[in-house]
DNA sequence: GAATTAACTTGCATGATGATAGTGACGCGC
DNA sequence: GCGCGTCACTATCATCATGCAAGTTAATTC
């Protein structure tokens, strides 16, 4: 049965969730940050299956946050690198991180963000960039400015 | 087929896309976010399948991010709230918005964070909370403090 | 030609998915 | 008491997604 896509909605969350939304995703979104490139990087790190892994790099190439390139023209052999698309999506991958080391992680934090010079472990908080306050509700919260989904006259 | 389950890797990306990585998951946190408790609410709005809806909705009462509580005896009637678990979930999903807003709203958002005292829009930014840095690559990166996948001897 | 490597592709069985009808536990009105 | 409406699911079914594992292709090396 054909997933029911969130296309016709016009929340930036839903359309980000279209692009990502899909079991593997994220994670392989997690290991392009870390580095791999090589669809084998990929299929090692993940121990995902190479069916799944072509299907989810075409998808993310398609979206726009990986670039597939070629790396060597004989055999030819393509790698796959981060847009600035793919580059932008790191705030939601270390509010991801911030949260599960808060909330999952009895044993303690595995996976932390630290300051590359001082080697200071960093905790992340989303604040306002204009004034520097941190994103509660409140007082903040989200207002809508259009209609949740497109009319089919906009099509 | 089976989804191949995340549980055994110790990076707190991948637990925390274990609990919400499903399809609808983070949608049906969003409309708790927005208010909603009830079940017909969240098929309501998400158009989404009963059968589906329950079992996410199951899923993320499991989880912990949601809890569910009988607001009526008779008949009984249950309804879903956020767990102090699911609120913290709220910079994740800014985080999205964000990069949705940013990446794939051509015709400009349709929603904003918004001061609800000022009705300033604001631009959410992940900063070090102690010296309120952007946590910008570089200078910060992530480190390992754990290996990637538990040992067997570990259950 | 055989072996190896990297990057997929293919075939198959199983579980997930969504549409939709059905069920159950009420309360209310006649 | 019965019928209807409301709410919250449950059940059924056909289709697609999923993962396992073998296979294929385009090279290079010996």
């Amino acid at each position: 049965m054909r997933r029911k896509s969130f296309e016709g909605m016009t929340c930036p969350i839903a359309r980000s969730l279209e692009r990502v939304g899909e079991w593997w995703s994220i994670l392989i979104l997690r290991d392009a940050f870390l580095g791999a490139t090589r669809f084998e990087q990929f299929q090692k790190s993940l121990d995902i299956a190479p069916n799944m892994l072509t299907r989810r790099l075409a998808a993310l190439v398609e979206a726009g946050l990986l670039e597939r390139r070629r790396y060597s023209e004989r055999p030819p052999r393509d790698e796959y690198v981060l847009t600035e698309r793919g580059r932008d999506f790191r705030p939601v991958l270390w509010s991801l991180l911030a949260w599960g080391n808060k909330h999952f992680a009895p044993e303690g934090p595995s996976v932390v963000i630290v300051d590359g010079e001082t080697g200071a472990v960093a905790d992340p908080v989303l604040v306002d960039r204009a004034t520097g306050r941190p994103l509660t509700s409140p007082p903040f919260r989200t207002r809508r400015l259009r209609p949740a989904t497109q009319e089919t006259a906009d099509v």
